[in-house]
DNA sequence: TTAGGGTTAG
């Protein structure tokens, strides 16, 4: 039989650059040479690339175990010491995961890696912080900063979206203040930052001003994402044509259009009841060379949802896929939600069993949707069997709707499924003493004669 | 993918 030849570490590189799905590239990069006949004696030689690319599939499909055991791999490697860019991603996968110790740990084991650190992972680490609501962590980290260097304007703009997320808009200031002071120049990142802050209070007039002062002024050119800001902040007032109008001024300015820019107006169309002037806006777009994205497809499946056009949402679904744009846990919690609050819940439910086979898994809003849903159609027993199984995920209901849960069961008479649901929520640690008082008073007025058994199986639990 | 925007609900 003739011998496979093995692949290089090169090919390898490609072939994950190439591999969309995670779990398959993770399968690739364990086993290079499955084919391999016979088996290769020496260890197979990874590249930084291969080992950079795998990171960042893994990172991005929150697959933090798998990651984990390659970074503990990459770490044995003597032929190379990695590039601080590679922690900063790593850093950054976890801050969005609002997995902070995670992130810290990383930072504290980088010099094991035989990677210095500047103030770029420096800032890594502040933002991860940031993301994770960790402020006193993150004034516990800025007391060593001279250990990694300058701050450079990136520290400025984190801290001042900090400030900004805070309500803390004088500190912003100082923090503004300091960063010209030591010769630094605010850009367009700091630019949307203060206008995003504007516009999420309502104070779109005020964040017009600033993007036409700090154009005339200090020629700081607004970029996509100052405009997709100024533009929802138009059309939440109502001032949708304005909002078309900055999209405009950006073709007349040449600033490159996104799909952020797009999704914005699309969704604005949608709540306004203007659907018909949809599909003109996604030819637009694609005239600009510019594709629909998840949140672009994202908007139009809310807006055919709110119009309880069922049809057209699931067509944008179908859409995504074949355009190989994968729909995340909000495309089909906006339909799960739209269907129950229709009546659908049958429906809903077995859109929500069929989740997985579409590749997505329900996150804590799926559940939370289908489980109020079906307490609000009367679907008692559906929703216990919802909310068992959303416990055993660890994902915690809201008080409100396993209260009606419960009062519902008792209406029913179903002591039986009462007492299973209490010891679901006790182990889940979230019954509320209403709730165990309302169960009390029926069974007292109803069976006393089940409220100590009641009680004996909940003290078995 | 060291910093900033756009889609769901609550």
């Amino acid at each position: 039989m003739k011998a496979s030849k093995s692949i290089s570490p090169f090919r390898l590189s490609s072939l994950l650059r190439i591999q969309k799905d995670p779990a398959l590239a993770l399968q690739l990069f364990q086993n290079p040479n499955p084919d391999s006949n016979p088996q290769p004696q020496k260890p197979f030689r990874y590249s930084l690339l291969s080992y950079d690319l795998i990171i960042s599939k893994l990172g991005r499909a929150k697959m933090f175990d798998q990651l984990e055991q390659i970074l503990h791999q990459m770490k044995q490697e003597t032929r190379f010491a990695p590039p601080e860019i590679i922690f900063c991603n790593v850093m950054s996968y976890y801050g969005r995961a609002r997995l902070a110790d995670r992130a810290l740990q990383v930072f504290d084991e980088m010099p094991s890696f035989r990677c210095q650190r500047t103030i770029k992972s420096f800032n890594s680490l502040l933002n991860a912080l940031f993301k994770c609501g960790k402020f006193e962590k993150m004034k516990k980290v800025l007391e060593g900063i001279e250990d990694y260097g300058t701050p450079d304007a990136c520290t400025y703009n984190i801290l001042i979206k900090a400030f900004c997320g805070s309500e803390d808009l004088d500190n912003a200031r100082k923090v503004f203040d300091e960063m010209r002071s030591n010769g630094l120049q605010p850009s367009d990142v700091t630019l949307g930052t203060l206008v995003h802050k504007l516009c999420s209070d309502s104070r779109v007039k005020e964040a017009l001003e600033l993007k036409e002062d700090w154009e005339r002024v200090r020629g700081v050119l607004p970029n996509g994402f100052v405009y997709a800001s100024l533009m929802k902040g138009l059309c939440g007032i109502g001032e949708m044509a304005l909002a078309f109008g900055l999209k405009d001024e950006m073709v007349r300015k040449n600033i490159r259009l996104d799909a952020a820019v797009y999704s914005t107006l699309i969704s604005a169309l949608l709540k306004a009841g203007r659907r018909g002037e949809v599909p003109g806006l996604l030819k637009e777009m694609s005239e600009y060379g510019c594709e629909p994205n998840t949140v672009t497809y994202n908007a139009m499946i809310h807006g055919y949802c709110k119009e309880k056009d069922f049809e057209a949402a699931y067509r944008v679904l179908d859409e995504m896929v074949e355009k190989g744009c994968r729909p995340d846990a909000i495309s089909y919690n906006v339909i799960i939600d739209a269907l129950c609050k229709g009546g659908k819940w049958s429906e809903a439910n077995l859109f929500f069993q069929d989740l997985p086979r579409r590749g997505c898994h329900p996150d804590v809003l799926s559940y939370r949707m289908l489980f109020s849903g079906l307490c609000d159609c009367g679907q008692f027993k559906e929703a216990a069997f919802v909310l068992d199984e959303m416990i055993f995920k660890g994902c915690a209901p809201h008080y409100a709707r396993t209260h009606k849960l419960v009062e519902g069961l008792c209406q029913e008479g179903n002591m039986e499924l009462v007492g299973t649901v209490l010891s679901s929520l006790e182990k889940a640690n979230v019954l509320h003493g209403d709730t165990w008082r309302m169960v009390i008073s029926t069974l007292c007025k109803e069976k006393p004669s089940d409220v100590s058994e009641l009680i004996d199986t909940l003290a078995m639990q």
